[in-house]
DNA sequence: TAGCAGATACCTT
DNA sequence: AAGGTATCTGCTA
């Protein structure tokens, strides 16, 4: 594994963050509202992988990921799925596939890999590439917002960030529960 | 309708 | 083999 790219950009009221090799292929994205959070989490990811520091210098793919929290569409990205479980990948397969402004259940992405919803919020909980990969479109089956965490520890804050990104993706809410009408029925695997 | 376990749970290291 | 879990369901009151 060649040098990594560590860039930071600040936008909104948080700072976002991107790990990518030197292909451009994206490690890890993260964003909170420290900056220190999201520079420690990815320069452990490059350290892990390569045994040094990451290159501080500026990426687009930054700004793509401010743009994807202001939900706006941006190019397909390619991920390095090397470092992810198999089980990890096939979920996010799934995830990548939920569109903007629908969302979905554990349970339902469970049911269509024949797993179990547990083991579906466990992967999607590691999800190493914020935005990107949206995990934020899972929600609980009783339609509530569910947990976040935004690579730190499950919060009060983080849950409203989810909600804020449903709400601008066009994610129709009452009474603190997304509506039915925007469930997205993931399909059985595709070969 | 809110709270509480069980699921012979499911995945990871 | 143990440990973690961003869940679901049905049963209780």
């Amino acid at each position: 594994m060649g040098s990594l790219k560590l860039s930071t950009v600040s936008g909104e009221k948080f700072w976002f963050g991107v790990l990518v090799d030197e292909k451009d292929r994206l490690l890890e994205s993260a964003f909170n509202p420290s900056r220190k959070k999201v520079m420690d989490s990815l320069t452990r990811r490059a350290r892990k992988v390569t045994g040094t520091r990451p290159a501080l210098q500026p990426h687009p793919l930054a700004r793509e990921m401010v743009n994807l929290y202001k939900g706006r569409r941006v190019r397909r990205v390619s991920l390095d799925a090397q470092y992810i479980t198999p089980f990890q990948n096939r979920v996010y397969q799934y995830l990548r596939r939920i569109p903007k402004g629908r969302v979905t259940t554990y349970g339902m992405i469970a049911e269509a890999m024949k797993s179990g919803p547990r083991a579906v919020g466990n992967a999607v909980a590691t999800n190493p590439w914020s935005l990107f990969v949206p995990c934020h479109r899972v929600v609980p089956s009783d339609l509530s917002v569910g947990n976040y965490s935004m690579n730190g520890r499950i919060s009060h804050d983080s849950c409203a960030t989810k909600a804020a990104l449903l709400e601008k993706e066009g994610v129709p809410f009452q009474d603190g529960k997304v509506l039915g009408s925007s469930l997205w029925k993931p399909g059985q695997a595709r070969p």
